[in-house]
Parts: C-alpha cells; structure tokens; sequence
DNA sequence: CTGTTAGCGCTTTCAG
DNA sequence: CTGAAAGCGCTAACAG
C-alpha cells in the first residue's frame, strides 16, 4: 500500500509519500546510520557531513516515523487522560493541569471521552495501553461497586505489567495493594464544610439536590459530607430531602421546579454541582423565591462562572488544576524513580468560597 | 533495554514485562502468524486451536503493540486537535464534537494545546504527523500575516505529503490552492448582525470591547461586521470606541472599568466574546450602571453559562461543537474518496441569539 | 487450517 | 568519523 518509494528512478518525494530515513541518506550520499546520528545529535559527525545531511531532510520534507521509533525503544511518551465528557467547566481544569504538566516535560498528552459508559471506559485504556501510554489517568467518580473494582484492579496490574501507570484522579483508592497512583480532593470534607455553614446560619430544613439513582463516588463522598454535618449538629437527615438530581443545570431546573410545585419544605438548597446550583437558582427565582432571602443556595467545584450568578455563588473550592498536574507528577516520578509508591496517594483539601448565597435562615 | 524477555526459562510475563506475540504462541504452542489471525479475525483458525490461543491470550494478559503494528500499515488512526487553551468554553464545545465524530469512526483523539504559541503550534503539528495522524485540525484565530501564511502553507503541503490532512476549524483559508480543509463560521455576519440589532434600537455610540494590539483573525473579523453594520446605517465609525481588550473575562473588567473612570461615551457595549461580555457586566454594575436600561451589551459565541447572567445576554450563536464534527467529517471523508475537494471548504452560520441585555437607547 | 519468511522504518552496536 | 547489519513486534504473502 504503501507504495513504490525506493524503487529505481521514484524518489519518496517524487512519489507523494513520506519521505524515509532511507531517501534522505541516497540523495545526501551517506548511509542511514549517519542521517540517524544527525538526527538524534548523539554522535560525532563532521559538519561538512552534517549540513549535506540537514539540507536533504530540509529539502525531502523528511518527518521521523513515531512509530518505527517506538519500536526501537525511543518514545515520544505520551500522558493519557480519560474522562466522561469535555464539557463542563472542572474536568477541563484538570485537563489543563494535566496538558500543563505533560508539556513541561516533553510530553504528549492523548485525551479521550467515554461517555460514561464503563464499558468504553475499560476499552479506552486498553487502547491507552497498546499505545504505550506513560501513565493513563482516569478522572471523575464512578458507580463504585464489586464488579468496578475488580476490572480496575486487573488495569492497574496490567498497565503496571506494561511500564505505564494507572492513576485515579478525584476517585477513591480501590486498595493499597493495587499498583495505581490516587489523586483525590478533600470531597466529603467541602461538602461538610458546606453543609455546616448553612447550619450555622440557621438552616435546619437543607435540600441536597443530586442524589443519583446509581449513586457516584463523586456523588456519595458529598452526600456523606452533607449527613455527618448534620449529625454533628444533631440534626435529624430526612431522605426526602435527599433530592435525585443530575450534575447539570436543565435536570437541577426541572427537579427543583417540579418539587417547588408541590411543597417548599427547606430553606436552603445544597447543589451536588455548581451547574446544578445554577439550575437551582434559575428554578427557585422562577418560582418566586429569592435567594438568599427567601432560600440560601451552595454550590460545589467553584466554576469560574460562579461569580457571576446573581448572587454570587457560596461554594466548595477544588484544586482541579493542581489535581491535574499532580497525577501527572505523581505518575511520571514514580516511573524515573523520583517517587516512592508511600507518596503515591495524596488528597488535596478543599474548602468554601463564601459569597453571597447564603444567608441566615429566614424566620418563620 | 527491554529486557532479557524470550530467554530461555523466562517468560514476558515471568519478567514482569509486556507479552509480545511471539510469548503467546510459545504458550499456546502455534506458531505467531496463528496467534495474529486468531487476534485479527480475518482469517480460518480451527476452534481448538483458537480456543488454546485466546486462553493464553488471556491468562498472559497479552496487549498488542500498536506501533508495531502501525509499522505494518495497520493503524489505530488518530484525529489530532490543537487548541490554545482548553479552558474557556467555547473551544471545548469544538473539542466535543471533534471527540463525538472521531469515535463514531473508530478513531482516537489526540487533543495538544499550544498557549497562543505560533512557535509551539508548528512544533505540535508536526509531533501529530511524526504519529501518523490521518487529520490535525487547528482551532481559533491566529494573527495572520505573511509569515503565518507561509508557514501554514508549507505545513498544509508536508502533511498531504504524508497522507494526512490540515483542518482550519474557524480561521479563513490562506489560499485556494493550499491543501487543508477549511470550516469556518460566519464570524463577521454574527457581529454584523449583532452590531445591526443595537443600531435598529437606537444606540449610534456603540464600544467595541476587544481589539487586540496584534489582531487575530476571530477579533478581525468580528471587528469588520461591526464597522460595515456602522456604515450600512450610516454612522461614523469612532476608533476611540474600538476599545483594546481580551477575550477573556478579568481583562473586560479591568479596561471597561478604568474606562468608565474617565467618561462615558456609549450606550451599548459589543464585547468580543461572552466571557469579555461577563467581565463587562460586572464592570458596569459596579459603576453603578444597570443593563439594560442605562447601557445595553451583546456578546459573542453563546457559551452555556450566558443565560445565567443578569439579564440574560443577548450573544451570537455559534455552532462549535457542528464545527467540530464537520472538520472531521470532512477531512477524513476526503481521505477515504467520499469527498471532493471542492466541498473542502464550509462556512457555517452564525446568529443572534435575543435575550434581554439590549434595549432601546435611553433618551438624553 | 497452519507455519515460514520477509520486511515496515528506525536505532544502535560493532567493525572499519 | 562512517557504514553494515541486526533486530524492535507485528502482519501478510506464500507455501505447505
């Protein structure tokens, strides 16, 4: 397929194929181990030599082969990062981070979407993997249950067995004894701290809106938050105010307006998300309600956007950024050696950024 | 380097290293070209035989190497996307529908970001072809000028030579004869139109928040559909109210705010982008000036998050996330001799999309 | 149905 | 300083 380059009288060039190591060495009249050295610039060679050489690559438009590289053992590594959907404010962030961290030590950084699906998840890495991936980094929660745990622990020992280097990021550990790098942030610690500040102002009746029918790490570690600050203010957790609800804003709209319809049984309003929280306020001012007078609203992951809610939004703050370029250093000095496996789960803290949704709980 | 694997007594897994072919036929006692028709499928292997494979297959968790296989003409093709910055709405939009239309196809993406780095954004061009990419799609406005231009060209030329192929995903075209694919938007019709609807209203003193020193071809050609919309309605265009900004939405704050420090001689604001257009608002609130009513404002490029301003944003739509998907449907469609080259080139349209931050020009 | 063989394009000893 | 030669891991004729 590839075509008749090299054969007498056809040059790659010629042909209106890639040029190969091997035309650039005839036309330059050396051999291909020179016009490698000049390349690789690891090797004397004289520089008359040398200029004959670069201007023949100059002139054949000469592009390495990756792959034949690779195969050889010189890889351009690349620092893969596998998530649900590339939309929505945060995983951006820490896809940034990641960029950020990979660029700095020459590194390629291969994104790839799944969907949500788990499925197309596991048939990610194994790509991932074929590809020769450094370190593969999965990011965001996931439905965490038995049949979960096992297929990623088995991807952890594979890519292990392959010189890469799983790495969860903003996802809970699956064991210590799974070879993968854990990357999370303090999710259940802004959710309580979150939860308390509501508390303090008075609210006793709180809507944690985002509850989902198969619940997410990401989900559950912010629902445990909401219960136990509850429980430490001795306030009784009532399901109902346990609402099901999306991460995004047009589900947040329709489950808060359609509960609205029925009864206002809270005076605050905790969004899983800070998409939701927009939902929220969207719903609730629609319905008449003003926030915070009427209803406090708290969001979470502090989206640049949320300042510009009005009012501006309370929130969790998370270090997406630093989240991302921390499973890329945490990966990559493991695997030069830099790193112990001790140093291999870190939790970043995260806190909230109080603005203007909340207030003291109306009286009455 | 990679080991002393395939010795005698030592297995590639025994080593801890990755399986290759050749340790797999050993286990399962057939030789390589039976192992590589059993993984590929295409051609008869006894079930016996198949079954005796597939289990060693598995029980040495064997993973292709695709760089060798990429050598042999069998590639895991991949859709290169090179952006700016991953942050920031709009181009992430893009980013998804390159994403969505890749993996319909079975293709990987590779997504690079440069930092508004021309330098950089050769050097990640030509990383993409190194890889074999089958389309590097280039995204947003560059300053263009002579040097730009020749650059692109050249690049454009190298990757056909090396059967790949140079999408400008809303950038102009640099030259009928260049081979690249070329989607754009109607940018300049969106600012036209933008800039007719505050005219129709009344407003004649109209900024323009968003020139650039170094103009790039999106603020270029949002900047000409305001000027010919000035014209078409017969009013004069004032440089003092071609006000140099960013895109982004801290430096709208900042140059609008030191602005109204000094005078206030508009009635609308036209911000270059949404995120310009949030930083603007802000700024205006700030000096005590109510949208719409004492000053109207439009933005540019719809992102989610403008209807959750107060008001509403009145912006210009555009589709990002078809244009991602029509560069590589196009580009790749053009590979496989589904397209001519006639239909390389596609603007798609633009629109206004009406909310509530423009209104009448107040009197006096 | 299965095995043998000849490379894909490149790097890297090992000899000049 | 330069060249010849031996593969990296895999696939695809070509013979059995």
């Amino acid at each position: 397929m590839s075509g008749a380059a090299g054969q007498k009288g056809r040059t790659a060039v010629d042909d209106g194929s890639r040029a190969r190591l091997r035309d650039v060495a005839e036309r330059a009249g050396v051999s291909m181990s020179t016009v490698s050295r000049v390349l690789a610039d690891n090797y004397p060679v004289a520089q008359a030599t040398r200029q004959r050489v670069l201007r023949a690559i100059r002139e054949m438009d000469y592009v390495a082969n990756t792959h034949a590289r690779a195969l050889r053992g010189v890889v351009t590594q690349t620092v893969a990062f596998v998530l649900n959907d590339i939309r929505g404010g945060s995983f951006t962030q820490v896809a940034h981070g990641v960029e950020e961290e990979a660029a700095r030590r020459g590194m390629l950084c291969l994104i790839c979407t799944t969907q949500g699906d788990l499925e197309r998840e596991l048939s990610v890495v194994r790509t991932m993997q074929e590809q020769g991936a450094a370190a593969v980094i999965l990011i965001g929660g996931v439905a965490d249950n038995a049949a979960y745990r096992v297929r990623m622990t088995a991807t952890a020992h594979s890519l292990e067995a392959s010189g890469s280097r799983l790495v969860l990021c903003g996802r809970p550990s699956i064991g210590d004894d799974v070879p993968a790098t854990v990357v999370e942030y303090d999710n259940e610690g802004g959710a309580y701290a979150m939860t308390s500040r509501m508390l303090v102002a008075g609210h006793r009746r709180i809507l944690f809106l985002g509850t989902d029918p198969v619940p997410t790490t990401t989900v559950g570690g912010r629902l445990a938050g909401y219960r136990r600050a509850l429980a430490d203010f001795g306030v009784e957790a009532d399901p109902a105010l346990e609402q099901a609800c999306g991460f995004g804003r047009a589900d947040a709209y329709d489950r808060l307006t359609g509960r609205l319809r029925t009864a206002r049984d809270f005076t605050a309003v905790f969004a899983v998300t800070d998409l939701a929280a927009a939902g929220a306020l969207a719903a609730l001012n629609d319905a008449g309600l003003k926030v915070p007078e009427d209803v406090s609203l708290g969001g979470y992951d502090d989206v640049d956007t949320a300042i510009d809610l009005r009012p501006r939004l309370t929130t969790v703050h998370v270090p997406y950024e630093e989240l991302g370029r921390t499973a890329v250093r945490l990966a990559l000095d493991l695997r030069e050696g830099r790193a112990s496996s001790a140093e291999q789960h870190v939790t970043l803290g995260t806190h909230v950024v109080v603005r203007e949704s909340i207030a003291r709980r109306p009286l009455g």
